[in-house]
DNA sequence: CTACTGGGTTTGAATATCAAACTCAGAGCG
DNA sequence: CGCTCTGAGTTTGATATTCAAACCCAGTAG
């Protein structure tokens, strides 16, 4: 008979529970790229506005985001990432970086990010310890 | 009135178009770790066995994924990941880095791999040009 | 007075998800 | 032979989610 409880404990499922979902990925883009207005934030990611009013509530008590009231009436927020949900840059940027490589897109990639050294981020993905790039046959899998 | 169209042209949306779901990304987590076989992908995941049909279909489509029957009679098929599959791997890296580092598991960290350098890999994302680490200040935004 | 803005909530229909049961064609066992 | 098991799905039917569009409320602009 099926065991059923080898379901694999894992970080990349623990992950997609906090940001395993479309709205919110991109409203956490939007918050990168500096909208903090849950309008602005419904009309360049697409999301419809219910759907957005839940997501925002569970990233905030996920603590990657903060809301705050900046006005009592009629009652207006604005979202802001928190140290923690600034910590995911790394997540959107190679999901970024791999549309950009592999996905077609109309107008080229939008959204560029510019790194201090002038030119634009072309992020890679480095051993910590070695500095070199790690591929498929450099890697050894330990379960 | 609303205009409606200023939906951001993105990569990060295109991306999560291929990839923007929990069982797709858990799907090719195992075929990363090896696992071809249906029944394996599907406990190992999680899934709901024809969700799982629909998104390895849809894998197959998008190129990420081959399925190759090894038996004709009963029909018996395995999954592997293209070229193109495998090289979401840095997408996986940072998914998995990300919950290691800030979502407390009940085991520690799963399926770790190690690098040719000896070390557990520790995935940092540098600046493809001056191989420095990008934070949030050394990053300017162009939309 | 009217229209608009901002941050939502409500509504009702369309879709998707899910667990569990079922199918089909063999293989292994006794 | 009869029985069960395996593997890769498909089917079923109940539940949950998504979505677009309309609505709400309090204030501001004209």
């Amino acid at each position: 008979m099926a065991r059923e409880k080898d379901v694999r404990e894992c970080s990349i499922a623990r992950t997609l529970d906090v940001i395993g979902d479309r709205w919110t990925v991109l409203a956490i883009r939007e918050l990168m790229l500096g909208n903090r207005r849950f309008d602005a934030i419904a009309s360049r990611t697409g999301a419809p506005r219910d759907i957005l009013t839940t997501r925002l509530r569970k990233l905030e008590a996920s603590g990657l985001v903060t809301r705050e009231q900046y006005q009592e009436r009629p009652p207006r927020s604005e979202y802001q990432l928190t140290d923690l949900g600034w910590s995911l840059q790394p997540v959107l940027t190679t999901l970024r970086d791999w549309g950009d490589r592999h996905l077609a897109g109309p107008d080229g990639p939008p959204a560029v990010f510019v790194h201090s050294c002038g030119e634009v981020l072309e992020p890679t993905l480095v051993c910590a310890h070695c500095g070199e790039v790690p591929d498929r046959n450099s890697l050894t899998q330990r379960v």
